[in-house]
DNA sequence: ATGAAAGCGCTAACAG
DNA sequence: CTGTTAGCGCTTTCAT
């Protein structure tokens, strides 16, 4: 026996599928439908257990009530946060989200959105894994409802939410020099980004602010990911001078940097001192040193994303051409959580600053 | 300019919907179109960048390549992976997943069903936040392919994948028994679960193993997640005679447990040693004390979960009547991974064992 | 080697 | 207050 069909309903009722339509979406009362003729279609649709063919419907309706979320990996908390958040504002509003990990892969990246368009998917909210835009300034001009978070792209003509990643860096920074380190090297992220390159930005001007000089060889580093940290970390110690303070870029960087640390023996914070980006560890606080952080507001992030995609479908309903307004950019502020993970330098030789 | 269909593809060529179809499903040689008219299809299509409308098509085929997956909670790294690999997999298969969060709500659980199957999932991949199975049922009967994860329903007719629970619980409680424990305590998850009873069962058999009291005031929680960690060991500690170990049921049950503990100004390992279970937390390895868990193999539970679907799936195609097979259950071994929670108890007095 | 026509399940004109 | 008709975009008989 296969599932009921609306026309089943209507066969059963003999009403017209038409009738049952309405009743079944609540319009009973716009067609003044006879509360006779409303029971007995309700009453019949949920006795055949009657479930409605979403697939049909968006065929006919041109909407699906499902949006696509493509995100770099769903296992990194700040992430796997945000898509919570997003999940959840979602049904809420009667949507589905169908879910794409790039891993942090262009092409799947890509992919991803070719195959959530042509599943008609009424928006889509990318958390892009680089800063190649052809792709997305593509899902624009089709016209498909885009939200970007996690990134900023200038010349995307579409709404954005970022945390406030030049400010967040230039106070982690900042918290470094002003705990007596001058030799603060930083592990950055993927390079070109508008998160690294703001990050970095701070990280400079925080340097700069309070005359101290940058050092290229402090700056290492080319992913978010652990490796990367890893790698970085061990670089740096085999650099001279090395530095006191580490600046790890994400998370992940600094999970990496701690595997190299501990492999070198050294001491942390004592040895080094180090600050981090993004709060989503749960178990950040029983570290053996509670690493101080940068947090995002990953709910807000998901949250905005999805209200500002609705606002973008929902305008999409009226008017096909609300493309050529301003990008609506939302700029979250971060907050540092101080824990632990820092430290005066050890002694006044380890501090010696290169000039 | 909308979106272009298989019929413009079909007016420009000069050719009928039915050829363009043919040729776009890579069914030209089957029907043996000659070349030319291939070539200008394919041409065509990708001139107007046109993107199959799945909606349609999956009406028309009864087929969405889409499946559900419904999960208790995405933030926790033990689902993340899960879900991770289950993506990973779809993919490679050229499906896509709905994605729903029932946030361990029994409500959010069952209505998530509805609206996947209202979507024409092709099938359902869900881990249960309980041990209800009475929507479960309803799905089975209903004919779509499901398989259950981190469950077991002994009643319910579809293939199942779990961790081997009570081995791991039996090696993690030996384990503190081999370390000269006596008072173990253990924080449950949700009472009633496959998963809890399993583990419950481990603890109990090891203890009786070993001839060892099972107490009753030793065995408190009724909850997988962080508050009833940190709850149950406030309760641990206000008992007398104290546990000197502690088997934590889950990793989000460790973390409360961390909490409580620190504001108890427990010395950890010295004053309570512990196990957990799950080890997907990135940070396990660099906390104040690194806790021994069990760990479950996550990806390779999506793996075979999804696999297991895909059974179903294709064989549902075949015949509609699979449904009286045994169900296919798939138990998969745990592995104690030994870190430094786990040490002897202090002192002879504090291991008085209760008789 | 290709097409015409029907229909998946639903809804929105348009008509009464 | 209700029904008839057409059609969303696609695939699949059945023809030729």
């Amino acid at each position: 026996m296969k599932k009921p069909s609306l026309k089943d309903i209507a066969k059963i009722t003999g009403v017209s599928p038409t009738t049952v339509s309405r009743v079944l979406n609540g319009k009973a009362k716009a067609y003044r439908i006879s509360l006779q003729t409303n029971e007995l279609v309700v009453q019949t649709a949920s006795e055949i257990g009657y479930i409605p063919n979403q697939t049909a419907r968006g065929l006919r309706l041109k909407k699906s009530h499902t949006i696509g979320l493509i995100l770099p990996n769903i296992t990194n908390p700040f992430f796997s946060r945000i898509a919570c958040a997003i999940e959840n504002a979602a049904r809420s509003s009667g949507f589905s989200i169908i879910l794409t990990d790039s891993q942090h892969d262009q092409n799947l990246e890509i992919e991803s959105i070719r195959m959530l368009m042509s599943r008609n998917v009424d928006g889509l909210i990318v958390l892009p894994m680089g800063q190649d835009e052809n792709h997305l300034i593509l899902v624009v001009e089709s016209g498909i409802p885009l939200v970007i978070a996690d990134r900023y792209f200038p010349d995307l003509n579409c709404p954005q939410v970022i945390s406030d990643n030049y400010q967040g860096a230039f106070n982690a920074t900042e918290h470094l020099i002003d705990n007596n380190h001058k030799n603060i090297a930083c592990i950055q992220g993927r390079q070109n980004t508008s998160v690294n390159n703001e990050r970095l930005k701070g990280y400079k001007d925080a340097m700069e602010k309070h005359q101290l000089k940058v050092v290229s060889t402090f700056i290492v580093g080319d992913d978010f990911g652990t490796k990367n940290g890893y790698v970085s970390m061990k670089i740096l110690q085999s650099n001279h001078p090395r530095p006191t303070a580490i600046f790890a870029f994400s998370n992940l960087i600094a999970l990496g940097a701690l595997k190299a640390m501990r492999e070198n023996n050294m001491e942390f914070p004592h040895d080094i001192s180090m600050v981090s980006f993004d709060n989503d560890q749960p178990l950040l606080e029983y570290l053996a040193t509670p690493i101080t952080t940068v947090a995002q507001q990953t709910d807000e992030i998901g949250q905005i994303a999805f209200k500002l995609l609705m606002t973008l479908v929902n305008n999409n309903e009226e008017k096909t051409d609300v493309f050529d307004k301003e990008p609506n950019i939302v700029i979250l502020p971060t907050k540092i959580i101080k824990r632990e993970s820092v430290t005066r330098p050890k002694s006044a030789l380890s501090t010696t600053h290169i000039q």
